[in-house]
DNA sequence: TTCCCCGGTTCTGTATACAGAATCGGGGCT
DNA sequence: AGCCCCGATTCTGTATACAGAACCGGGGAA
């Protein structure tokens, strides 16, 4: 694997799990240093995340961490939804029922395993319905963006501790978004996904709120 | 500028043009000579074309300029159907008029300019409608993401030798949507925009397959 | 005190040097 | 003749050197 590979990697990890928070200078020969490749693959990591949106290197001389912002949050939502619910429909269209199906009841047991007080089973079983959708609708270049977007969102995302009653909600949303391209139903299949996007905008935009009050005292 | 900006915009611009033709390979040395800068700017500028899959660095050693085929077609235009439509909500809901209105009686007119066989005008025109949908999402991700993937589509739209009769009913379908946005209306917003699509689709498939049928002859 | 100017410093952006891997061509074997 | 192997070559990927631009601090003037 090439230097620059890993160091797009490694920077893209630390952004996504906040070990580098938003705003964060990023010094080319410091982050070359501590990731043990010269200057020239680290800063072609750094396009890259540049290109993604994880860096900002619009203001000034150095690059930083992009910003994480209501405004930002809101916008790739409005992306993310049009990604997702198209490519529910095109999952839907495709008539790949079998996977959807058997998510669709996984996902009906889910709050068995919420009582249970297993998160992170239940953020696995996300991740694999994510990874389900992108396969379906076996488009690279839709798959790549989607992929993007959601990386975005999963950033802001784990700033809001997700409640379990929250959880169990969106356990039941993701049951119907995967009946409905089970049964080939499109347009319920685009709602659906809508409606759980929305749902999940109003959590993180709760979080957020809260901490920007904490972050900016009176 | 940056010289790596100048080759971006460079190598961008040949291969959209069709001057580097699909499977072209990009030697960095000859390309770094062409354009008169070293191999490291050419280098994250070719970096940044693959990101954004017009060039194709997964084949062998040297890069070479991405396939415009069928398949490749489809897909982005499943993408773009995505955007757009769901663009063409947000500009709707967004309640910017005026712009709009502007641009549906341009269009309305824009059989006059067809009929004198200035096409240019027509396509300058559309350009004007591409650049104010972007403009009314107010979303600067989302914006990128609807560029690239016209610009892929403009590659593969270059080959169509548009003829008269696609290009009347291209101005009434724009005209469609441009009243539609105009007067707040999501619903039809959306499926004048997927109409054309499909349409504007279905026109450059057949002069693909009859470049396909030329380029391999029985 | 506050603002502006300016030299010093640090960092980026580019060019070049070098090592190693992928490709190509020829020669030998089957 | 056809195929395979191997050396030579060429190209990429990385490291480093260097020039120039963006920042920082102090000193002077208002």
């Amino acid at each position: 694997m090439r230097a620059s590979d890993r160091a797009y990697e490694a920077l893209r990890g630390d952004i996504l799990a906040w070990r580098l928070r938003p705003g964060t200078p990023l010094s080319e020969i410091e982050l070359a240093e501590r990731l043990g490749v010269s200057r020239t693959p680290l800063r072609a990591a750094l396009a890259r995340l540049a290109v993604e949106g994880f860096v900002d290197t619009t203001r000034g001389r150095t690059a930083i961490v992009s910003d994480v912002s209501e405004h930002s949050v809101r916008g790739y939502f409005e992306l993310r939804e049009a990604l997702e619910t198209h490519a529910a429909k095109l999952a839907a269209r495709r008539r790949d029922g079998a996977v959807f199906a058997d998510l669709a009841e996984r996902f009906d047991r889910a709050t068995g395993l919420l009582d249970a007080g297993d998160i992170d089973s239940y953020y696995a079983l996300i991740a694999e319905f994510d990874q389900a959708l992108a396969v379906a609708i076996e488009n690279p270049a839709f798959a790549a963006s989607l992929d993007a977007v959601r990386a975005h969102l999963a950033r802001a995302r784990r700033m809001a501790a997700d409640n379990a009653e929250r959880l169990r909600r969106s356990a039941s949303e993701h049951r119907l978004i995967c009946e409905a391209i089970r049964d080939g139903d499109e347009a319920l299949a685009a709602s659906a996904v809508s409606a759980h996007l929305r749902h999940a905008l109003t959590t993180i935009l709760a979080t957020l709120a809260v901490r920007d009050r904490q972050e900016t005292p009176a």
